[in-house]
DNA sequence: GGATCTCATGTTTTT
DNA sequence: CATGAGATCC
């Protein structure tokens, strides 16, 4: 009867099926967590004959929610009916919804203000108060904003310790008057007004306690205190609370999460059980071995040892590319093996810690025709054109919201300029309505005063009509009739046409408001209201099309929570993996480190890590340190040498180096060994890094550490090309051959040579050591 | 008032 | 390098 429970190990299944109270799972990577979880609601639905809306469940990603909903379907076979599950802003939107007349200032068609919308607020809030939006960066004064949101802290209480602080706290409390009178909350407030709510109104707050009587977390360790102070008022009379976590992939500090939140669980709820996952259902032994290895140089933590019953293992390969188009071939010549060997494109995972990085790696895909998704890189919602098209939707549902008003009143463009928008916003306050209600004034009473001249009456009346047409088809119309209206009346397909760089991107972009209009018209029945809030609260593209079978490229933020058979990690650079904001602080650091072990851990079969000699920084080419983390690989679980050898490897290749063969990649994962005679271990990373012979240090191989004096006066690299097409010149391999090219790439030349055996090669000026020949 | 160009500037991760 | 904002030009 209880099958469902044998599926389980005994500590899986202590977690289960203990009894209600505090209980902390403290979840290693790969230990079914979410299984517990999902496992957990059954119990507590099926044994303890909880109903399920006495329950609630949160986590941090839709796709976690997603996820979870579904396993339970398929135990349940069926979805239990009130059980509240999704993610913290969600679950709060929703509650919010039900109460957010009892909130001052606000009504329950509220809109939800993206990071886009938060920063139109700010831009006005500095010019309401004659602020340099110079000298206080908008986007820096919402980090500002946000993060004593997500402490909970309110423009009364900010301190004003120092002049930027007196600044922010006056211009926080700007902000959110703003937000008030466009009925919007951020993403922020969204977690701070159900607090401030609970704390206003003891008796909605006991509403709620009661009605979550089992509160249930997912990835506790990303709570910031917003979440957190949420939780403990929830949970203060029957303190029901199941968190599982693990501080080791806490990623999210930089917003406000603080894994710190699971010692404060301890001291909060002493009586609260805690139980350690261990057994890790995903990896070989020797990745768990790579990964903990990793983990442990970092401080303070309490260690897991995980262990699984897959043991051995092949051992983690790592690489050093030229650059980052090289190391975007080797992974794709990595995945066409692994492709011949019976794996599926789907199995396949390219992980880094940018999305800049994504685009070399994109574009080997591309070439090679692999199957590929980008998971999240310019989130389709964020695009503009997306973003102009809801913004249409957000005005026909709430005239109070001037921010998205702003965005389209001139978009397309037709004659709306920023004078007659100032004179609408002037006239609306002399009438005491929001411009949008205004704008409908103008057609239904002709009568009506105004201060405009014809040109700017004729344009504003003409989009005054259009408003009031969508305004008054609202309700009756489906969101998707609704924007099919709003796309054919705003001609909003030319002005993609006109506006857009090419046709290709014009394509692109309308096709992705296409896309747009097919979610709306597959959300049939759902409000105008329900649809905005998803529509900014769902951020993954994962709605629109699961992709099946393709390689994936993602961050390691959005990695997290997936496993694939074999990963790639791109890019394991001092200044990429350790990311070069991070490097000052040991907090960030750590956190860098814990980025990395995300990554590691996501992989069950094989791994492959990789980074380049020189990578494109913003202008030119930098020369790539290998990151510090990459010394902290057991060396006898790791193949591919040292960072000093693999790094005179590819100087020793380099001298013939070549880009164009396709199929160099696939070889050079697998067959390439580190060199038979190594180098004496240098400790610098700087080290052998000079060319032989007389040729100066190019600028883009020193680093910041000074090398030895006399370099420091050797002149820069002639910026221009030293060689010239048609020119004689000899290689050490090839021979003799003719230029046919040469260009400058940053500091150094990209000389093409054809050589009468070896075809056309290019090469980089500095490691190639041609000899002109005249 | 609008469109185009240039210059400057600023670069992480996302609910 | 890419995008965005500002100035300039139409």
């Amino acid at each position: 009867m209880q099958d469902y429970l044998n599926e389980l190990n005994e500590q899986q299944r202590t977690a289960v099926t203990t009894e209600p109270g505090p209980l902390l799972v403290l979840a290693g990577p790969g230990s079914g967590k979410t299984r517990v979880l999902t496992h957990r609601i059954v119990y507590l639905i099926r044994e303890l004959r909880v109903p399920p809306w006495h329950i609630l469940a949160v986590t941090f990603t839709n796709k976690a929610a997603k996820e979870m909903a579904h396993r339970i379907e398929n135990v349940l076979e069926g979805q239990p009916r009130g059980l509240m599950m999704g993610t913290f802003h969600a679950t709060c939107a929703r509650l919010l919804r039900m109460e957010a007349d009892n909130l001052e200032g606000y009504g329950r068609d509220f809109v939800i203000f993206d990071t886009e919308d938060q920063l139109e607020a700010i831009k006005q809030a500095l010019k309401d108060l004659n602020l340099d939006d110079k000298k206080f960066p908008p986007y820096k004064m919402r980090s500002g904003i946000g993060n004593a949101k997500n402490e909970l802290i309110t423009p009364e209480q900010y301190i004003a310790s120092n002049y930027i602080a007196e600044v922010t706290k006056r211009l926080y409390a700007r902000y959110q008057q703003i937000l008030v009178a466009n009925n919007g909350m951020d993403f922020d407030d969204l977690l701070m007004n159900v607090v401030t709510l609970f704390d206003r109104r003891p008796d909605i707050l006991q509403k709620y306690q009661e009605r979550f009587q089992h509160i249930l977390v997912d990835e506790f360790q990303d709570t910031n205190t917003a979440q957190y102070g949420l939780l403990k008022r929830l949970t203060a009379v029957t303190p029901n609370i199941f968190a599982v976590g693990d501080a080791d992939q806490s990623i999210y500090m930089w917003r406000g999460a603080d894994y710190r939140n699971l010692n404060r669980f301890r001291e909060d709820y002493p009586d609260a059980r805690q139980i350690l996952l261990e057994q890790n259902y995903r990896s070989t032994q020797v990745i768990l071995d790579v990964a903990m290895e990793i983990i442990r140089h970092n401080r303070n933590r309490v260690h897991k040892q995980l262990f699984t019953e897959r043991e051995g293992g092949e051992k983690v390969s790592v690489r050093e590319a030229y650059d980052e188009n090289e190391e975007a071939e080797r992974i794709t010549g990595a995945v066409q093996d692994l492709l011949l060997r019976g794996y599926s494109p789907g199995d396949m995972a390219v992980m880094y810690r940018t999305n800049a990085q994504s685009r070399a790696l994109e574009e080997a895909f591309v070439r090679t025709g692999i199957p590929y998704r980008l998971v999240g890189a310019t989130q389709f919602y964020r695009r503009r054109e997306i973003k102009d098209v809801i913004a249409y939707l957000r005005v026909v549902h709430n005239s109070a919201d001037a921010i998205s008003l702003n965005r389209v009143i001139n978009t397309p463009t037709r004659g709306i300029g920023s004078k007659t928008q100032e004179q609408l916003t002037a006239w609306a306050g002399q009438l005491a309505v929001q411009p949008a209600d205004a704008l409908i004034r103008l057609v239904i009473d002709p009568d009506v005063q105004h201060p405009f001249n014809g040109r700017a009456y004729n344009a504003l009346h003409l989009f005054g009509q259009m408003l009031h047409a969508w305004r008054t088809v609202r309700d009756e119309a489906t969101v998707g009739e609704l924007l099919d209206l709003i796309l054919e009346q705003t001609g909003f397909r030319d002005y993609i046409e006109t506006s857009a760089k090419d046709d290709d991107d014009a394509h692109d972009r309308w096709a992705n408001v296409m896309e747009l209009r097919n979610v709306a018209a597959a959300a049939d029945g759902v409000s105008l209201s329900d649809f905005l809030e998803q529509v900014t609260l769902v951020s993954e593209v994962d709605d629109l099309e699961e992709e099946p079978n393709r390689a994936s490229l993602l961050t390691l933020h959005a990695a997290k929570g997936l496993e694939f058979p074999i990963v790639f990690l791109a890019g394991l650079e001092d200044g990429i993996l350790p990311h070069s904001r991070s490097l000052d602080d040991v907090e960030s650091l750590a956190e860098e480190r814990r980025l990395f072990y995300v990554g590691i851990t996501r992989a069950m079969d094989r791994l492959y890590i990789s980074h380049a000699f020189r990578r494109l920084g913003y202008g030119g080419w930098d020369v790539a340190v290998p990151s510090r983390f990459l010394q902290d690989l057991p060396a006898d679980l790791v193949e591919g040498g040292s960072a000093q050898q693999r790094r005179q490897q590819t100087k020793t290749k380099a001298s013939s180096w070549e880009w164009s063969s396709s199929s160099a990649g696939s070889s050079s994962w697998s067959t390439s060994r580190p060199s038979p005679t190594p180098a004496t271990p240098r400790r610098t990373t700087t080290a052998a890094a000079k060319p032989e012979k007389a040729l100066p240090t190019p600028n883009y191989l020193r680093t910041g550490i000074a090398d030895d004096d006399h370099e420091a006066d050797t002149p820069a690299p002639p910026k221009t090309a030293r060689y010239k097409t048609g020119q004689k010149v000899r290689h050490a391999k090839f021979g003799a051959g003719t230029v046919i090219e040469s260009k400058t790439t940053g500091n150094d030349e990209e000389v093409s040579v054809a050589f009468p055996e070896y075809g056309i090669k290019r090469l980089a000026a500095s490691f190639a050591n041609l000899e002109i020949l005249d």
